[in-house]
DNA sequence: GTAGGGTTAG
């Protein structure tokens, strides 16, 4: 239908002509608020607003504050200043600015302003309760949540709305109570997606997927975000293949899926550390164009990192137009797991240097790593001083366990020990883990006993530690002390995780190696390999090291276990299966051994093979007769 | 208008 100007005329000629002045104003104004592309246009309208005598219009502020909220326009002092100039806000705009508040913080603010507006007399919306909650969930805040869900019930009729309902539900998720929110879920009377959406991420969350699952089996639709929800909690909860499985049955169903649920497969492929799921997600971004997203992009950088496909990291990085400090922090972890150790510093130092991305705790993680592995004490010994002084990060004990680490390496074993009786606050298990670890490489049963004790009494139940004082034993040629270790293992009912290699062929399949391992169907060519290559190892002044077998036993028998390690075996497979000159891949859940570290040095050169291996740690890339990790791992 | 996202050590 199309209105002609003189109806149009004759409808606002009802008005005087003042009135006809302000509501033309008026429209233009809402106008060019909405219009507004950025501060610049929303101050230059509030102006004229200012101007026109209009700044006093509920309506009209309230619209301003809504849109300088989007923009992440900080509440003190403008959007408060335009605030305070309304003589009578209306509840919409005392619920715009606790709205705004909720958003952007300081959050006690939306909770005072919430008791200003009461005072005044302002009758509260059902949309002032859910910018309170909102402001809550992000506070993690549970008792001024639920002081005002009890004023919801007290006012009566706010706790039957189900917008306020599942704003209440999210604020109790965001502030993990779950039997809250479990409680308010059960009380709706009426449900749409979003609240059972809140409700299975409630318990991801909490770690229970089964219940994530069965709440949303029973949702009777499922939108996009919802599968998300299922694909990402199981992600988080370190379910990489059911969070695999269930995209998978999400692009059957023909469910549409955006970059946050590609995130999360992302985050699930990394987990797994297998190249080809890495290749396919990497397949359907591309289509979808998404690499350049910062959130993707920080995820593939991490996935190809702990895939070994670091230089595929580096262009998923360098694919990322506006990186912030997770892409940055990804990229330097991903560096230092691969002993790219001067090229994480470098990345370090160009990122303060030459961008306003602010490092933090993680990305400092990253940079002590490196410094670790490469043996560079006095830059780390910088760096670390340099977070409280220069970044204002206060070192946690993670970054104590890096520093231990560092000084640990480098053989500074008593400094070590020292920065760890010092340190402030309780050392955890990483802390005494690092120095413990040290010990091993520096044989020194003083101080491995201290830690080791601090680490029984902190982790009675981790296997690794005992496994690490008994090797130190070993390796001094303390075998009585070894065999009260064992005693001590079998006592609490523990047993040694069996060493085991996986290799992912190129169709995709996994084939599995443990010490000792004959049930591969392949066992007999796989041992004929290795003999011969071991042959040609020798000749090249290969020595077998029998200190890296933990058991008092023969020489003969020494040498035999060496040969069954996982690793070598894994490397035979490989060189059967393989090209010439096709990079051999090995993943063990385990450190590596010294020998067959040295094993992997020698036939990297002698096979001309690059070998990559991840350990439960880092990446060795072997090649041309070196390793990547120099010595330090 | 309310639900789903990425980097961490021994």
């Amino acid at each position: 239908m199309v209105i002609s100007p003189a109806a149009g005329a004759a409808e606002v000629s009802f008005f005087p002509a003042l009135h006809l002045r302000y509501a033309a104003a008026e429209s233009r104004l809402i106008a060019a608020l909405d219009a507004s592309a950025g501060v610049a246009h929303l101050r230059a309208s509030h102006a004229r607003l200012v101007r026109l005598g209009l700044s006093g219009s509920s309506f009209l502020v309230s619209k301003l504050l809504r849109r300088l909220a989007e923009l992440g326009v900080p509440m003190d002092p403008y959007p408060r200043l335009a605030f305070s100039q309304v003589p009578h806000p209306n509840a919409f705009l005392w619920t715009a600015l606790i709205r705004g508040y909720a958003v952007l913080g300081p959050f006690q603010e939306a909770l005072s302003h919430y008791t200003l507006m009461r005072r005044a007399e302002a009758p509260p919306l059902s949309f002032t309760f859910s910018a309170l909650f909102k402001s809550c969930g992000a506070a993690r805040c549970l008792d001024s949540g639920a002081q005002v869900h009890a004023q919801t019930i007290l006012l009566g009729g706010f706790d039957a709305d189900l917008f306020v309902q599942n704003t209440l539900v999210d604020m109790y998720v965001k502030c993990d109570h779950l039997p809250s929110a479990r409680r308010v879920f059960d009380g709706m009377c009426a449900r749409d997606i979003i609240s059972w959406t809140s409700m299975i991420v409630a318990y991801s969350r909490s770690g229970d997927m089964g219940s994530a699952e069965m709440l949303f089996e029973r949702a009777p639709v499922k939108d996009m975000v919802a599968w998300t929800a299922m694909v990402s909690g199981f992600a988080q909860n370190a379910r990489p293949r059911d969070a695999l499985t269930v995209f998978r049955r999400m692009q059957e169903e023909g469910i549409e899926a955006d970059d946050v649920t590609l995130v999360g497969v992302i985050s699930a492929c990394a987990q797994l550390g297998a190249i080809g799921e890495a290749r396919w997600v990497c397949d359907i971004l591309q289509k979808m164009g998404l690499q350049k997203n910062v959130v993707v992009g920080s995820a593939l950088v991490d996935m190809f990192g702990k895939c070994g496909l670091i230089g595929e990291a580096r262009q998923a990085f360098e694919a990322v137009e506006e990186k912030n400090v997770y892409t940055y922090s990804a990229m330097i972890v991903a560096l230092a797991a691969h002993g790219q150790a001067k090229d994480a510093i470098k990345l370090f130092e160009q990122m303060v240097e030459k961008t306003q991305v602010k490092p933090n705790r993680v990305t400092f993680i990253g940079v002590l790593t490196a410094c670790s592995h490469a043996g560079m004490v006095e830059k780390g010994r910088l760096y670390f001083n340099s977070m409280e002084d220069k970044y204002g990060i206060f070192p946690s004990p993670d970054h104590y366990a890096c520093v231990v680490d560092l000084l640990g390496r480098a053989g500074l074993l008593r400094e070590a020990f020292e920065l760890v009786n010092s340190m402030p606050g309780e050392a955890h298990g990483g802390v005494w883990g690092a120095l413990l670890g040290a010990c091993r490489i520096h044989v020194n049963v003083e101080i491995a006993e201290v830690a080791a004790n601090a680490l029984f009494e902190l982790e009675p139940d981790s296997i690794g530690n005992y496994v690490l004082l008994s090797n130190i034993y070993a390796h001094a040629g303390m075998w009585d002390k070894v065999s009260h270790v064992r005693k001590l293992m079998r006592g609490k009912g523990l047993r040694k995780n069996p060493g085991c290699c996986f290799v992912e062929a190129k169709d995709g399949a996994i084939h599995e190696f443990f010490a000792g391992d004959m049930s591969h169907p392949r066992t007999r060519e796989i041992k004929a390999a290795l003999e011969e290559l071991l042959d040609r190892l020798r000749l090249a002044g290969y020595v077998p090291n029998m200190s890296c077998v933990v058991r008092d036993v023969s020489d003969e028998e020494k040498r035999s276990l060496l040969k069954g390690h996982s690793e070598k075996l894994a490397l035979a497979f490989g060189l059967l299966t393989t090209e010439a000159g096709e990079t051999i891949r090995i993943i063990k859940n385990l450190r590596v051994c010294d020998d067959c570290h040295a094993v992997m040095c020698l036939a990297s050169s002698v096979t001309e093979r690059k070998i990559i291996i991840r350990d439960n740690l880092r990446f060795h890339h072997f090649q041309a007769g070196g390793c990547s990790c120099g010595g330090f791992w």
